[in-house]
DNA sequence: TCAACAGTTGCACTATCATGCAACCATGCA
DNA sequence: TGCATGGTTGCATGATAGTGCAACTGTTGA
C-alpha cells in the first residue's frame, strides 16, 4: 500500500473538488470498478482531465488501479475504516442540481456495453472522442 | 439555517487544511463548544489565524456561533446525517504524529479554567498573547 | 469616560491548484 | 512493422487559498 505516510488533511482535499468527488461517488454507489473511458462517458469530461483527478485520488490513497491490456481499471481502496466512512458519507450527500443522479444514469448505461465484465469499446462520445469537435 | 444552496465540495474544501481539521476534530472528540481563546490555547496558533478557519468552518455550515458578551462559543453543527458522518470520520482518523493528542490534552486542560461552564480567561499562552515576543 | 481585551478583517505576498493544449507512452491488431 | 487507440504528462495560465502584519470593532469593568 502506498498509503504510508498520508496526512490527514490529504483525504479531504482529494475529495474538495467536484470532479472527483463525482469519480468516487460513482464508483462508492455501483461498487463497480471502472476504466478512464467508461468514467469519460458517464462524467462527459475530456480524458486528460479525468486522467489526472484519478491519478490524485490514487495518490491520496482512496483508488487503486489495475492494468489490463489497453484499459485501466480503477476501483475505491476498502477496508480502511475512515475510508469507509468517507464512501458513506459521499453516499449521503445531496443531489440538488440532480448531477449526480445524470452521472449515474450515464454510468449504468455505459456498463451495459461490457463484454465479460470487460470494457471493449473506447469514448462512445463523439465530442470527447479524439480529434473531434463535435 | 445557512447551509442553503451547498455544494459537496465545499465540505471538504472545508476540512481540505490542518488547522481546520484540528479545530473540528477537537470539537467532536470532545462534543464541546469552544470560545476562540480557548482554541487559541489549545492548538497554539495565533488568534487571527483561528479566526479566520472559524469563519470558513462557519460559512460550510460545519460550525455555529454564538456570542456571549466578549467571548464567543463555536460548535458543531449537529443533526445532518453527511456532517455527523464527517465527525465519525475525524474520530476515526489516525494520529501518528501525535499532535492531536497533544491539541487534545491542552484543550482538556484549559477547559478546567472555566467557572460555570463558562470562559472566563483570556489566551493564556504567553507567547501568542497580544503585544508579546515570548 | 477610558483602558483592557476577545475577536475580526483589509492588505500584500506567496504557494498551490485546476485546466486546456499538444506531445507523448504503451498496447493490440492487421 | 505500422497504425489506431486507451491513457499519461510537460508546459503555460488564470484562479484560489493560507498567512503575517497591523488596524479595527465591540464589550466589560474600573
Amino acid at each position: 500500500m502506498h498509503t504510508i505516510n498520508l496526512q490527514p488533511q490529504e483525504i479531504f482535499q482529494a475529495l474538495a473538488d467536484p470532479t472527483r468527488i463525482r469519480i468516487v461517488r460513482l464508483l462508492a454507489e455501483t461498487g463497480e470498478e471502472a476504466c478512464l473511458c467508461e468514467l469519460v462517458d458517464s462524467l462527459l469530461e475530456p480524458q486528460y482531465k479525468l486522467s489526472r483527478h484519478v491519478k490524485i485520488l490514487r495518490q491520496a490513497g482512496l483508488l487503486s488501479a489495475e492494468k489490463d491490456g489497453r484499459w485501466v481499471y480503477h476501483r475505491l481502496v476498502r477496508g480502511v475504516a475512515y475510508l469507509e466512512l468517507a464512501y458513506e458519507m459521499l453516499r449521503a450527500l445531496p443531489d440538488a442540481d440532480g448531477l449526480f443522479a445524470h452521472d449515474l444514469r450515464n454510468f449504468r448505461e455505459r456498463m451495459c456495453l461490457r463484454e465479460g465484465g470487460r470494457c471493449r469499446v473506447g469514448i462512445r462520445t463523439p465530442s470527447l472522442a479524439v480529434a473531434e469537435g463535435e
